[in-house]
RNA sequence: GCCGGCUUAGCUCAGCUGGUAGAGCACCCGCCUUGUAAGCGGGAGGUCGCAGGUUCGAUCCCUGCAGCCGGCACCA
């Protein structure tokens, strides 16, 4: 006899071989009627499976959070099976769940286009309203293998030899459908209910690899009922209205047009925006002992040579054409190291100069695969906040961990305070010797240790002259976004010919750590217009105020303490214009200017300001001078606070 | 780069099976001097992404290219 533990503490004694829907029809015929799978030791298994050994059991009924990726991937089969029936000859691969939703990918001449779901959705609801039992076989590894040859299925006969040895080859049917698959599935096809939707089309490669030929892929989402679809979906709407290329227009930040794909055009107020970021990090990097500097943005194709650039990095840089009088040919920037390495080179250093930091932000260019351009988040032209800093070996550890703890500083000024730690190693194509790589990687996992922060090790996706240290920040909705990043190099130094004079006198070649904290300006600033949702904090905002009168009678005060403020060091405009206070309300709210000083007759009759913040319908009347004295204090950036609350 | 889709006024989008375009908002002008998320009236604005082709005739059909969007692959 076998003891199964229930969830309420009981136990008792089954013989061996008994299976869930068994013991849940013994313990009540609704209760079998409503699980749809169970877990065993906390593992959702088939509610049909044979029950050998002692374990805690419970039901899962529809309703269990649990079953949720259940009904998904219960529905990836019926999106599967209906596909199949519509399109004979189509191929079926794989069809996992994934976050709020799942997917299948087919293998088809042609491809699949949205014009197709309402087919699909019917044949599906068909398919469920049939309410056909899901039933488990295992069958050997050849007898598979044969069926779906027979069948024609090439991708699942590959799919059977991906399973390792030892595993039973498991075959779900829905009727007389059937899928290879790990499982586990709920008891009937019903109860995939009516709350799923197919979402999109999307190419993607078998295998995730551009080597293998491409499959057609259909997301869909489906939920426990019909009103957590309709909140979902009411979600999407929500989070496109965050998307930053959108609000970037509203608030007049940027363009991106034709001619420059993957360059942005800045307007006023987004480069308002981007230069407040870069004075933070300027401050930032002067406290922490930086130098900055600037280098050029074309350098002759052979400094890109020696440094390994040309080899291993060409198919991401734009080069110029040779000139008629000037057979050189020069490459733009893709990264700014070589640069600063002129720089370090450059008259004779010491031991004693080190750790030097050379800081710079550097535009670089680099010829991204078109299908990669994003926004701002994914670019061709970008600046970054870009470091590098020479040391000896020995100072690989403290000066790792230094950068580290700025970084998350740095991170939680703007709210960031979720930040994730990846560590990649070497990849295939590098530079340098296993031993020096060996002697890298060691360095970078020490400054973790010291650190005490969980790390996450990301195989093979170091730089192709050194490993890295990955910053990852979650932002508000939950999306992360990978933004500094630390890496040792022990080759590019001395490739390029770098060199100080050790205690000993001898020439010895640096170590240097490339080091970026925003990583890319424009990212970061997409990443923020998104995490704030344009509701940028006051520091930030390009307009940080806005004078607005109700009658023209209030013109001239207006525009006094427009002049007051902008003497102040305050970003703030007026708008005269002969409008009602309603609709400019509406029109500056929407172009999300944090602050409306709003005055009239009575305002400019007292020196005050009607003040109502950006999210919010109060209103408070303050005296003109509160209301700057309050403005200066709460526009100041994070780092100068700090500074004037410990003075 | 790959797969699919899209590209019409500044923005959001209509435009039936081919007969050279329309709305709302924005913009300009006029009226209203206005009290916290859209006052009223009028006007102007488009080589329908680019280049070819089919046709008596193309925004519409076909081909190529570009950009964008959604994924995949790649990545700060």
């Amino acid at each position: 006899m076998i003891t199964l533990t229930f969830p309420d503490g009981a136990r008792r004694q089954y013989a061996p071989g008994t299976t869930g829907f068994e013991i849940a029809k013994g313990i009540s015929p609704s209760l079998a009627k409503r699980t749809v799978a169970m877990a065993l030791d906390g593992m959702l298994a088939d509610l049909s499976d044979r029950i050998e050994r002692d374990a805690k059991i419970e039901f899962v009924t529809r309703d269990d959070p649990r079953a949720l990726e259940l009904i998904r991937h219960d529905c990836a089969h019926v999106l599967a099976e209906a596909v199949q029936t519509l399109w004979p000859g189509t191929q079926v691969t794989i069809g996992p769940v994934i976050e709020n939703g799942f997917y299948y990918d087919f293998f088809r001449n042609e491809a699949f286009s949205p014009e197709d779901f309402p087919a699909i959705e019917k044949k599906m609801r068909e398919i469920i309203a049939k309410d056909k039992p899901f039933t488990k076989e295992v069958w050997s590894r050849e007898d598979t293998k044969q069926v779906f040859a027979d069948r024609g299925e090439n991708f699942k006969v590959e799919l059977v030899d991906t399973i390792p040895a030892g595993e039973p080859i498991k075959i779900y049917k829905q009727g007389d459908w059937f899928d290879l698959c790990r499982g586990p599935h709920m008891t009937l096809t019903g109860k995939v209910g009516s709350a799923f939707k197919l979402m999109k089309v999307a190419g993607a490669y078998w295998r995730g690899d551009s080597r293998n030929p491409m499959l057609t892929r259909i997301y869909g989402t489906a939920w426990p009922d019909q009103a957590q679809l309709d909140q979902y979906l009411h979600q999407l709407e929500e989070a496109e209205k965050r998307d930053h290329r959108r609000l970037g227009r509203e608030m007049d930040l940027f363009h991106f047009q034709e001619d420059a794909p993957g360059a942005v055009f800045w307007h006023a107020k987004g480069w308002t925006l981007f230069e407040t970021l870069v004075a933070y990090m300027r401050r930032r990097q002067q406290e922490a002992g930086y130098l900055e500097v600037n280098t050029p943005q074309l350098i002759d194709s052979s400094l890109w040579v020696a440094s390994g650039h040309m080899e291993k990095f060409r198919e991401m840089m734009f080069l110029t054409e040779k000139h008629e009088d000037d057979e050189r040919v020069y490459t733009i920037k893709p990264m700014n190291c070589p640069g600063h390495i002129q720089i370090f080179k450059n008259g004779l250093k010491s031991y004693r100069d080190l750790p030097l930091k050379i800081a710079e932000f550097g535009k670089v260019h680099r010829f991204e695969p078109s299908g990669a351009l994003h926004g701002l988040l994914r670019v061709r032209a970008f600046t970054q906040d870009d470091a590098h800093i020479f040391i000896t070996e020995e100072q690989i550890a403290e000066q790792t961990l230094a950068i580290n703890n700025q970084l998350l500083s740095i991170y939680s000024d703007f709210g960031f305070d979720d930040v994730r730690i990846k560590f990649s190693d070497r990849p295939s194509k590098r530079l340098g010797d296993d031993a020096v790589w060996d002697k890298a990687e060691a360095a970078l996992k020490l400054a973790l240790e010291k650190s005490g922060r969980p790390w996450t090790l990301n195989e093979g996706e170091g730089a192709f002259y050194g490993p890295k240290l990955e910053y990852v920040l979650r932002d508000a909705i939950g999306r992360d976004w990978q933004c500094g990043t630390i890496q040792v190099d022990l080759n590019l130094p001395g490739r390029l010919g770098a060199f100080y004079i050790a205690p000993s006198g001898e020439k010895v070649v640096p170590v240097m750590l490339h080091r970026a904290m925003f990583g890319s300006l424009e990212r970061f600033i997409g990443i923020l217009v998104e995490h704030y949702a344009g509701h940028l904090p006051l520091w930030l905002a390009p307009i940080q105020a806005r004078v607005c009168t109700i009658t023209s009678d209030a013109d001239s005060y207006a525009s006094d303490l427009v002049q007051a403020a902008t003497r102040a060091g305050l970003r703030v405009d007026a708008d005269l214009r002969n409008e009602k206070i309603t609709y400019k309300v509406r029109e500056h709210s929407l172009a999300k200017i944090p602050l409306l000083l709003v005055v009239g007759k009575k305002e400019s009759a007292e020196r005050s300001v009607s003040i109502r913040r950006l999210g919010s319908p109060e209103q408070k009347s303050m005296a003109w001078e509160d209301a700057l004295a309050m403005l200066r204090a709460e526009s100041g950036p994070p780092d100068v606070k700090r500074l004037q609350e410990a003075a």
